[in-house]
DNA sequence: GTAAAGCTTGGACTAGGCTCCAGACTCAAG
DNA sequence: CTTGAGTCTGGAGCCTAGTCCAAGCTTTAC
């Protein structure tokens, strides 16, 4: 399989290819005399973990903790638990951010409705004296 | 008011207000002989705006938008109420993504403690094939 | 007088996950 | 033979919202 096959395969594109490449997260393939890469099944399997654990929120750095741990076998349930556990408590405290967010966004809404034009300015500034949610911290890229 | 006052009175840093300027989120403030920035009250309700405006999940980008509108006196309640609604829209997407996310890890993690040591490779590639929310639109920056 | 704190500038750096580029090579089709 | 698509490399650039730095000025406090 070349390189632009595994990436159709999988679908991502050749750049991202070699960039996990380049991070480790995919084995470096065998070449051909040309230079081409040359991937087989086990690349494929490997790229749909990865893809799959990004998937469930996990950055590419975490994944590459796991791989190792997994490829020695040192890998056993009580580490998966503790990092599933890890990724749902992210998660909820997410959702809870945005719930306030939300809430904070229908309580402008109310006084913008009932209210002046510079609703928002107001609702706004009640809001930053109150305390606003800071920042929300990010579950993976853009 | 000096640069460091007016980022002690609004709970920012000086770096942040001098980054401010340069997006063009905060107006250019008189000079002194001396070259230091002179600021005015209106600096400041800029300001706290701007800030309750991310705090309410607006991007600078998008706050740049809506300033230059509201100066003009364009920006009416029709306007405000549709951004709010955006945003309110917005936020519900992402809780219903961290929603099918939570629900996928618990579902892993049901697999886990009834089966096999691979059920965090399993599961993932299960969600892999059952279409797993691809990526997450970030609120605002990390 | 001297030291510390504050102000000025431009530019580099951070994280995360790619994406794009130039310039050179290889391969398959017509 | 030519053309176009695919591949190679290393490195730069993108995005957000700042943060940090150096070197040099000014102001304030003692």
């Amino acid at each position: 399989m070349k390189i632009g096959e595994l990436a159709q395969s999988a679908g991502v594109s050749v750049d991202t290819l070699r960039f996990y490449e380049k991070q480790g997260l995919l084995p470096a393939p065998v070449r051909a005399s040309n230079g081409y890469r040359h991937y087989n099944e086990s690349h494929l399997a490997r790229l749909r973990f990865v893809r799959s654990a990004q998937a469930l929120g996990f950055t590419l750095t975490q994944i590459g903790e796991i791989l190792p741990q997994m490829a020695q076998g040192t890998f056993g349930r009580a580490e998966i638990e503790r990092r599933l556990q890890g990724k749902i408590a992210e998660i909820e405290a997410q959702m809870l951010t945005l719930q306030n967010l939300k809430q904070q966004l229908l309580d402008s809404f109310a006084q913008l409705t009932c209210q002046s034009e510079v609703a928002l300015s107001d609702a706004a500034a009640t809001l930053a004296e109150h305390g606003a949610p800071k920042r929300i911290k990010r579950l993976h890229g853009s």
